[in-house]
DNA sequence: TCTGTCACG
DNA sequence: ACGTACGTGACAGAC
């Protein structure tokens, strides 16, 4: 604990309350579409499959896929087969059932996570009250339960049509600020690493800097694999990455995946350094600290498994930069709140989604609420290279962004 | 109640 | 040689 959780206690106490309106009736019309189109793919499936069977079961899936079908079965689980997304992409083109599988994996989940359930989570005011949990994340970083307003679809276009069913009450808006790659700037100020910093401080693309770096060519001549190679990279790093994992993730050979590590510590030596320097603390009190001083206990750095402790190095690194980086926003949750209420704002806070808030008030307020949470978001922390932010107003969650 | 899967950061 | 990217929560199906 930092000493920030007891002032952030009353914000969030605050902003359950407040909670966030639902658009039902657009919900509704979205659900009926989506709905029409998982009973045809379950018929095309079917069909496909010469019989009816339980798409939404793994196990039986996995019979047809691999016994009935044969297709390339890949990695299992503990039962079975594995039929996840990375398997079916994997096999997509062995198969025409493939794709509408995947199809129907997708809407399916939308209508049963979002769809169906989240009308029945609205209370007496008509508006969606979650549970913040602020002891359950072992990084420091809150949770949401109740329903889970934290994982609201974005990626895909049907998930932003959900999204876009969060709205703001007539005649308020929806602020949504977000800090721009908050983790890999927590990364290069904690690291000290003068190279990423100075990507960040010339405001390029981390990505695609990070991949001319790597690949030593000019940002230009970069191909798109590259840059999404180096994105890998970039995340793998905060995660902790292995070799074989990264190899796993590009679809390389384990050695070029090596290369592509060796490379980017070599362009970034600072991280390496900061890494070591996780694993050691770690190794030597049992603990690691984010800047803000939380800790985090790290048994696993001390287990007999092999594999055991090396996601305790994982762990390791990765906490202090996803546990830095929450300290971050709840500092700026706080003084978000305070600052509305010392300018007279009415605007409230809505949500809090890991490296973004939500904000809800008055149209006519919203410009000078967007000026009063940007800087306090980007004061919450004296970063080098700086804390930076996105905002967006909108009369619902998707246009905000 | 556990497992697999997948929504988000 | 070993084989996992970090952090969550919710749902359906299987047991």
């Amino acid at each position: 604990m930092t000493r920030i959780e007891l002032p952030l206690v009353h914000v969030l106490r605050e902003t359950e309350k407040n909670g966030i309106k639902l658009d039902t009736r657009q919900l509704e019309i979205v659900e009926r579409r989506i709905n029409a189109d998982v009973i045809q793919l379950e018929r095309e499936v079917w069909e496909l499959a010469g019989e009816e069977f339980v798409i939404g079961s793994p196990q039986q899936l996995g019979v047809v896929l691999f016994e009935k079908l044969k297709l390339s079965r890949k990695r299992r689980g503990k039962t079975g087969y594995s039929t996840d997304a990375r398997v079916l992409q994997a096999i997509r083109d062995e198969h025409p059932i493939i794709p509408k599988i995947e199809r129907y994996r997708e809407l399916s989940k939308l209508a049963q996570t979002y769809l169906v359930a989240l009308p029945n989570w609205i209370g007496d005011d008509g508006r969606l009250h979650t549970t913040f949990e602020q002891t359950t994340a072992a990084t420091g970083r809150l949770s949401s339960i109740n329903p889970n307003l934290q994982n609201i679809p974005i990626r895909t276009e049907t998930g932003r049509e959900i999204r876009a069913c969060f709205i703001a009450e007539p005649g308020n808006q929806l602020l949504s600020v977000d800090y721009g790659q908050v983790e890999l700037r927590v990364l290069a100020h904690i690291a000290n690493e003068q190279v990423l910093r100075d990507i960040f401080l010339r405001g390029e693309d981390v990505h695609t800097e990070t991949a001319s770096a790597v690949f030593e060519l000019p940002p230009e001549q970069l191909d798109v694999g590259m840059r999404s190679k180096a994105k890998m990279v970039n995340y793998g790093i905060v995660y902790g990455l292995s070799a074989y994992g990264l190899a796993d993730r590009l679809q390389i050979p384990q050695d070029e995946a090596q290369e592509f590590i060796d490379r980017y510590l070599e362009r970034f030596p600072a991280v390496a350094q900061f890494m070591q320097d996780a694993v050691e603390q770690a190794e030597q009190h049992g603990y690691v600290s984010t800047l803000f001083g939380r800790r985090r206990q790290i048994p696993e750095i001390r287990a007999r498994n092999w594999q055991m402790r090396s996601l305790g190095r994982r762990l390791a690194v990765n906490t202090v930069i996803q546990g830095t980086a929450a300290d971050i926003i709840k500092v700026a949750m706080v003084n978000c709140h305070n600052a509305l209420a010392a300018a007279g704002l009415t605007t409230k806070t809505i949500l809090q989604i890991h490296d973004e808030l939500l904000f809800e008030g008055p149209a006519e307020e919203m410009e000078a609420a967007k000026e009063i949470v940007t800087r306090e978001m980007i004061g919450a922390a004296d970063m080098d290279p700086p804390l930076t932010v996105d905002a967006g107003v909108g009369d619902n969650w998707l246009s905000a962004k």
